[in-house]
RNA sequence: GCCCUCGUAGCUCAGGGGAUAGAGCGUCGGCCUCCGGAGCCGUAGGCGCAGGUUCGAAUCCUGCCGAGGGCACCA
């Protein structure tokens, strides 16, 4: 068949160009970056020249200014077995192991080696990632059982910028963690349980049931939550029927319970949406709510009883973790229990390590919860430890995150001082993006317009999150989000929809090319092969640090290599035959690594825009 | 007061033991016989301060300065 832009090709079952999702049931073993191939090569050049056992040897490659790769070794390893770094790294070259992949071995400096990979060589590596599902991208060497819990927002309360970042962030790590061969397990903590429960039902049978929910469902969760609170504060009837609902919920009173469950539907539903809008993978088989473990917690505090870990301070029961200490630097404790007998969400903390754990076999927990919740979760983690309900091999990661700022680098507020709805936020991205498209794009019909407006603004926002650091805070910033130069979404998927262009151009079988030795001639199309076989590696680094930043550096230095080839080697022009498949060729792996590339970070990649 | 995170170009950000610290935006200057110019090529401009470890420090350690956050019954 003849392909059309970029549209799949399903019938090809061994190239199908649609994004990769789950792994592949077949065990793989490309290594395609050369940087990765020839650290095991210098490896063992260095245990030949040192006589060391190659596994104690790290040849420190790195990518070089200088050359395509430069190996430090020789530096550290001269110090260890008094010699001079030169001598070394001059017996590593002439061992000749390097000659089958490197055109050019020079020891340099002080004692680095700078290599320079052969032409064939590169290209022989990048035909395996271009014939290969997963261009390249090695499985992880452990499969982990790994239960993300991410998203998390309160029911009948608003979602803000902050469950943007935690929601986004939490989706392109479960991509990531499935595309390198992981089980994943989807946990979105709702906050569904509590005591300010109470006015929220009681503000909802003010409404009545149907104007309430309805409420609720469309969205207006803001001024819901906001008039209960009103009233709670201003109306003693109501604040003590509040209360005496709380002890209703917690009693497990029928009646109560149908209302309670009626405002967490709502505000589902309203939540679903969001996430529709969002492009994210939770669903409602996702939803683990604070109330999911409310029949854990007296469990939580036996067992910390029976272990001796349990102890009584000012009427609370409370783990006392070493090196936690209060402002006045007295030991302080996690409270559990509160003096009046309630728990508190430490107590559900550590049920949901107990469940997570022991009913669902995990190995790796991740929580992506903003930074100020760390001090918090370290204690639980402690605790957790100190009980033994988190011991080697399982481990516990707080992916924290920093604040959304506005362009005042203050917490980002609208400009009456609100917490902006997360919905509007979406809805002017796409606003703003598909009138942009319109203005390019005038001939398009609207519908597409709209389709394509999505894609961009949609994934503008999410780029913009996940290309900083997701320590630091970071300043919201339209214009520069939406700008389709620079590191955005917009020029990734730019330089995607021109490789799309290019084949709807092109008259041939598009899964052919996927067999083709690129020659890699033009210092571009080097430079391009260079950035498709870091794939791999970028993968990998990206989900050792949770950094999903790593990969959109990435793929912005991938578009910028693509778009330089792109000017400098004509693809399909009169009298560039000789190099035309070779070239469709680099241009075919290139679309499909940055459509791949986004597909992890959550965001789509559109063939014309 | 103690603890955590962060200070890199005018602005927004990468780089987290290796040579001359990289991008983007903005500045300034080139490239339209152009497969999508929403582009490409070039230009100038910087590691908060002070010590220390190291053959080598933006990176590791200590102190200071500055910003943000946390520090007992909300989550």
């Amino acid at each position: 068949m003849k392909a059309t832009g970029c549209s799949p090709t399903p019938d090809h079952s061994a190239r199908n160009y649609s994004a990769v999702q789950q792994v592949a049931e077949y065990d793989h073993e490309t290594m395609a970056d050369p940087l990765f191939t020839i650290s095991s090569t210098l490896r063992a050049a260095f245990a030949v020249v040192t006589g060391l056992p190659p596994e104690e040897i790290d040849p420190v490659v790195r990518p070089s200014d200088r050359a395509d790769a430069q190996a430090n070794g020789a530096l550290a390893l001269a110090r260890q077995l008094g010699k001079q770094p030169r001598e070394i790294a001059e017996a590593v070259v002439a061992t000749g192991m390097l000659a089958a992949s490197c055109s050019v071995t020079e020891v340099a400096g002080p004692g680095f080696i700078n290599l320079t990979f052969k032409p064939e060589f590169l290209a022989s590596e990048l035909a395996d990632a271009a014939g290969d599902e997963r261009l390249g991208v090695r499985l992880a060497g452990q499969q982990r059982t790994v239960v993300i819990d991410y998203s998390h927002p309160n029911v009948a309360k608003e979602m803000h910028v902050g469950h943007l970042r935690t929601t986004i962030i939490g989706d392109s790590l479960v991509r990531l963690l499935r595309f390198v061969g992981h089980r994943t397990i989807l946990e979105n903590h709702i906050g569904d349980w509590g005591r300010q429960f109470g006015m929220l039902i009681e503000h909802l049978l003010d409404l009545g049931e149907t104007e309430g929910a309805h409420e609720l469902s469309v969205g207006d969760l803001n001024t819901f939550y906001r008039e209960a609170a009103r009233k709670f504060d201003d109306n003693d009837e109501f604040k003590d029927r509040s209360r005496r609902r709380v002890v209703e919920l917690q009693g497990g009173d029928a009646e109560t319970l149908r209302l309670w469950h009626l405002l967490v539907d709502e505000s589902m539903r309203y939540f679903n949406q969001v996430y529709a809008q969002l492009g994210v993978l939770l669903s409602n088989d996702d939803l683990m709510g604070e109330s999911a473990y409310n029949d854990m917690l007296a469990m939580v505090v036996d067992r910390l009883r029976d272990q001796g870990l349990l102890q009584h301070s000012q009427g609370a029961e409370v783990v006392f973790a070493d090196g936690f200490v209060n402002r006045e630097g007295d030991p302080l404790p996690l409270i559990v229990r509160n003096s009046l007998g309630g728990f508190l969400y430490a107590a559900t903390d550590l049920a949901c390590i107990i469940d997570r754990v022991e009913r669902l076999h995990a190995d790796l927990l991740v929580y992506v919860v903003g930074a100020p919740q760390a001090h918090h979760l370290n204690m639980v983690f402690a605790v957790a430890r100190m009980a033994g309900w988190l011991a080697p091999p399982v481990e516990a990661v707080h992916v924290a995150f920093g604040n959304v700022l506005g362009e005042d680098r203050k917490m980002f507020k609208s400009r009456t001082g609100d917490t902006v709805k997360l919905s509007d936020l979406l809805d002017e991205a796409v606003a703003r993006a598909t009138a942009s498209v319109r203005e390019k794009n005038p001939e398009m019909s609207p519908s597409e317009q709209a389709e394509v407006g999505e894609m961009i603004g949609i994934g503008a926002i999410k780029y913009a999150d996940l290309s900083t650091d997701r320590l630091k805070d970071y300043v919201f910033d339209w214009e520069r989000m939406l700008a389709f130069d620079g590191n955005t979404a917009p020029y990734l998927q730019y330089a995607h929809a021109r490789i799309c262009s290019i084949f709807r151009r092109a008259d041939l079988e598009r899964a052919s090319l996927g067999s083709i030795v690129p020659s890699l001639a033009a210092p571009q199309e080097r430079a391009l092969a260079l950035a498709l076989l870091q794939f791999d590696t970028t993968v990998h680094d990206t989900l050792d640090k949770f950094s999903p930043h790593r990969l959109c550096t990435y793929l912005f230095e991938l578009a910028q290599a693509f778009t330089s080839f792109y000017e400098a080697c004509p693809v399909l022009k009169d009298g560039h035959e000789a190099t035309r498949e070779s070239r469709l060729a680099l241009c075919d792996i290139t679309a499909r690594t940055l459509h791949q590339g986004l597909f992890l970070l959550g965001i789509e990649a559109p063939e014309r825009m």
